[in-house]
DNA sequence: ATGGTAGGTACCCTA
């Protein structure tokens, strides 16, 4: 199954891009974050057509937001609070069993940005980052083993390697990129063996991104990128990762989102 | 060292 994860940074402005995508690219199942609609306005008509006839969401007014939609109907669908906040950051289905490994979950996330000072006593929105890693650490160890079959994919706004950044060196102490926030990503990713499906062909000293700042007069040419979004299996579904694709061309768009999606190709 | 852009919303917040 292909799977794809996007930050649009707004569904309704950019829905056009979207289904421009999906005729490319045809997704089963899709991943998005920052769809920043409440959920009755939420563009389920075009999608529907284009082949998504289940749809789970969880959006708000402004903010956030997060959908998953599947070309195959869903076994079971969650909406989490997470830190205490309904803020409509993870959302998960369970698709039905394909074949020995069993249904398996998939779980959209969109962890908090962070704002600007990464120092937890000065910024709560960085401690509230902080607190959201931790939190999905202990929930994936407590409630799941690593033999069970998940993706976790979406928006996880820290960068973890060296060279998941332009400069290593310079974003140290750049909020997405800090120690303190790498090291819990590591503990998230340990929780559970996840298998980051990126890396899992780009080697670890080669650049990758799939964010560039809209603060940039010309992305392409500065390259000061991040690779923010991920896409991780559990241990049941590494050997079935067959591909993975960076949509880099979909930064160049007329009116397009700062983050490109990201695909994987996965025997479920 | 600084400021640069974008979206949603309501005159400011978040990214």
């Amino acid at each position: 199954m292909r799977f794809m994860t996007w930050n649009m940074n707004s569904i309704r402005l950019r829905i056009n891009l979207l289904l421009d995508l999906i005729k490319e690219e045809d997704p089963d199942v899709i991943c998005i974050q920052e769809t920043k609609t409440p959920d009755e306005f939420f563009p389920f008509g075009p999608l529907q057509d284009a082949g998504y006839g289940h749809i789970h969401i969880q959006g708000m007014k402004g903010y956030n937001g997060v959908a998953i939609m599947s070309k195959t109907p869903f076994d079971a669908k969650n909406q989490f609070d997470r830190v205490g906040r309904p803020d409509c950051r993870h959302i998960s289905v369970t698709l039905p069993a394909a074949n020995t490994n069993g249904p398996v979950e998939v779980h959209c996330l969109y962890i908090p940005a962070g704002g600007y000072e990464p120092d937890p006593v000065i910024n709560d929105k960085f401690q509230h980052k902080l607190d959201f890693v931790d939190e999905m650490s202990g929930w994936f160890k407590d409630n799941y083993t690593p033999d069970q079959p998940l993706i976790a994919l979406g928006d996880f706004n820290i960068a973890p390697l060296e060279h998941d950044v332009w400069s290593h060196k310079q974003l140290l102490n750049v909020v997405s990129h800090t120690p303190d926030e790498v090291t819990r990503l590591e503990k998230m990713q340990s929780s559970l063996n996840w298998t980051d499906c990126t890396r899992h062909f780009v080697p670890e000293d080669e650049k990758c991104y799939t964010w560039w700042s809209y603060r940039n007069k010309d992305w392409k040419k500065s390259n000061r990128g991040r690779r923010l979004d991920h896409i991780w299996v559990t241990p049941p579904l590494a050997d079935g990762i067959k591909g993975q694709k960076i949509r880099t061309d979909v930064r160049d768009w007329t009116k397009t989102s700062d983050h490109v999606p990201v695909i994987a190709d996965i025997d479920v």
